[in-house]
RNA sequence: GCCCUCGUAGCUCAGUAGGAUAGAGCGACCGCCUCCUAAGCGGUAGGUCACAGGUUCGAUUCCUGUCGAGGGCGCCA
């Protein structure tokens, strides 16, 4: 790799100088602006206190020594600003990233960093007592997109979807259908929603309460699996916690909990040690009257988990990120590594229409289904709004403006830069020109500032997403995108591959940086789940 | 009171394992179509990076505190 080569070059000038410097001491990064280079390194700033003279001076002395003798694949090292040594890479070494791209294909920029290894990735998880909601839809989108991202370096991704398909929610979700089945008044805290009516009334009549709950459970569970199917979205598991009271895991964990020495009884209930393991408190897993908390089924399924994974990573909303703390200690409590659980909560959006708030009142039980959204804007307009943004920040989004057919849509304006891409190759077919793959030296004809933009975009793809995968962050994949459909718009209208004036090589070589760009906007599109149209 | 996530342009947001002149889109204003989608491209205006200290050659980025927003602190789920 050329970073190798520079950062031993600057080794060996600074141990000329005197200084030792171990290889990776010495930092190199992409700057922001072009005209400082292809890399940067800070190295005379970090080590002039040491050789005790001026940072500025220091990198001149490299750059001069470095000049002398440049090594492969570096044009030209400038010594800038406070002490900034830049790098300037060759020509033919920059359009390679073309050959990378074009002989990789849609395995651009994948890797194998992940080493295989098994990482679960659990989301949604919504309750199944009714359909998803807009509240579901950003963990729904971000999930998936996690589980594209670590797929493509490396890792074994299962997605899971937990089911509280037992307990006190479920009971009251099972009397509201039956309360609506009967012409009745709804119990105290039922669902309100209209579509509990709905459900009602297409539900078999002379059940059971316990048949009806197991109906309602199997109904809404078809119902959000329908909503996802429409985003794309598809679970290798659904987990039911019903199961684990069933063949008996809960029992076991509690008992084995009891047997470590990190769970009690008192005060007639019984309780985890989870202050031990950095909880604040102690937590309660049998209630004194009998009934398990929350927690207890959910150490179980953790444990369950575990036993399947090497990594637990939980999609979970802000309303349960006080939830974290307790549920690692429970897993420390249990001997596993609080580390292999990855806990990302995602913060709330806000939706408006046409800059109007969009109000949900849950008390009157109406709701904004994910169902409508889609409808209303478009899967894959859906998956990309709701990635736009880091989870870590709360989000606004205009409905309107995501469903509009418009460039200040971003969704649309990335798509387009594809379409186009494939409408500008359509054209050269229908000019005579096929692609094929040239050579290095043939590509050396791409120079104009709006190729290099493109190049250094490519360039730049597969570090982009190690960093999103690293950092379970798909929004920047979408910055990716931006700014390389921005970059593809402005050679669009600066550099015609087929025209008066544009000579047979010259369209060669754009017509694969025609392909290549493509490629590169697809293998992003394809990590966020967002589909790639050949036309608009 | 304690904990979590935040606070960057009029609006919506990037950026920060410490780096050079803090970026994009929208909105405003001004330009650009005999040729591949003008569904586009370019330019101008717009910032004490919430505030105050600290560490550093260098802080929007790290540390401490203050203020502000949202969320969480149950034998609820």
């Amino acid at each position: 790799m050329i970073t190798e080569t520079i950062k031993n070059s600057l080794k060996k000038k600074l141990e000329a100088l005197g200084i030792s410097v171990a290889t990776d001491e010495i930092s190199l990064e992409r700057p922001a602006n072009r005209e400082h280079g292809d890399w940067s390194s800070n190295v005379a700033m970090v080590t002039s206190k040491r050789l005790g003279k001026p940072a500025r001076v220091l990198a001149e002395e490299i750059v001069e020594s470095l000049n002398a003798d440049p090594p492969k694949g570096i044009a030209e090292v400038i010594a800038a600003g406070p002490g900034f040594i830049n790098f300037h890479i060759s020509t033919v070494l920059a359009h390679e990233v073309l050959l990378r791209v074009l002989e990789n294909g849609n395995r651009y920029g994948s890797s194998d960093a992940g080493l295989g290894k098994h990482v679960n990735v659990e989301f949604v998880s919504a309750n199944p007592t009714g359909p998803l909601h807009a509240g579901h839809a950003r963990g729904a989108c971000y999930g998936d997109a996690i589980g594209n991202l670590l797929s493509y370096v490396g890792y074994e991704v299962h997605r899971e979807f937990y089911m509280n398909d037992r307990g006190l929610q479920m009971n009251v979700f099972g009397r509201s259908l039956q309360a609506r089945k009967n012409n009745e008044p709804l119990p105290d805290d039922g669902y309100g929603g209209e579509y509990v009516m709905e459900w009602a009334d297409i539900m078999p009549e002379n059940l059971t309460l316990e048949e009806i709950t197991d109906w309602g459970c199997e109904y809404a569970k078809t119902d959000q699996q329908d909503a996802l199917n429409q985003l794309g979205i598809h679970f290798d598991t659904w987990f039911s916690e019903k199961s684990m009271i069933e063949n008996g895991e809960i029992d076991r964990v509690l008992e084995d909990l009891i047997t470590e020495g990190v769970a009690y009884k008192k005060d007639g209930a019984t309780w985890l040690s989870s202050a031990e393991f950095g909880d604040d408190k102690d937590r309660v897993l049998i209630k004194s009257n009998g009934e398990y908390t929350y927690l207890t089924p959910d150490i179980a399924y953790h444990r369950n988990k575990f036993e399947r994974s090497d990594w637990l990573i939980n999609v979970w909303g802000a309303d349960h990120h006080g939830y974290i703390a307790r549920m690692k200690a429970a897993m420390q409590a249990l001997g596993y590594d609080s580390e292999n659980l990855s806990v990302q909560v995602t913060q709330l959006v806000k939706l408006l229409r046409a800059g109007e708030e969009v109000k949900l009142s849950k008390r009157q039980g109406d709701i904004i289904e994910l169902r409508s959204i889609i409808e209303e804007i478009g899967a894959d307009s859906t998956r990309f709004m709701y990635l736009l943004q880091s989870v870590d920040s709360k989000q606004t989004f205009d409905l309107e403006l995501a469903a509009s057919k418009a460039m200040d849509n971003p969704v649309y304006y990335v798509q387009m830069a594809y379409a186009r891409l494939c409408s500008v190759e359509r054209n050269a077919n229908e000019h005579g020109f096929q692609f094929s793959l040239l050579p290095i030296d043939e590509l050396g004809l791409l120079v104009h500032s709006r190729e290099l933009d493109i190049i250094r975009g490519l360039e730049i793809l597969p570090e982009t997403i190690e960093l999103a995968a690293r950092e379970l962050a798909p929004h920047k994949i979408v910055t990716w995108l931006r700014d390389f459909a921005n970059s593809v718009h402005g050679f669009h209208h600066d550099c015609y591959v087929v025209g008066d004036g544009i000579s047979k090589e010259l369209t060669n070589a754009r017509l694969n940086l025609v392909v290549a760009s493509r490629k590169g906007l697809k293998v992003g599109l394809d990590l966020l789940g967002v589909t790639a149209p050949k036309q608009m």
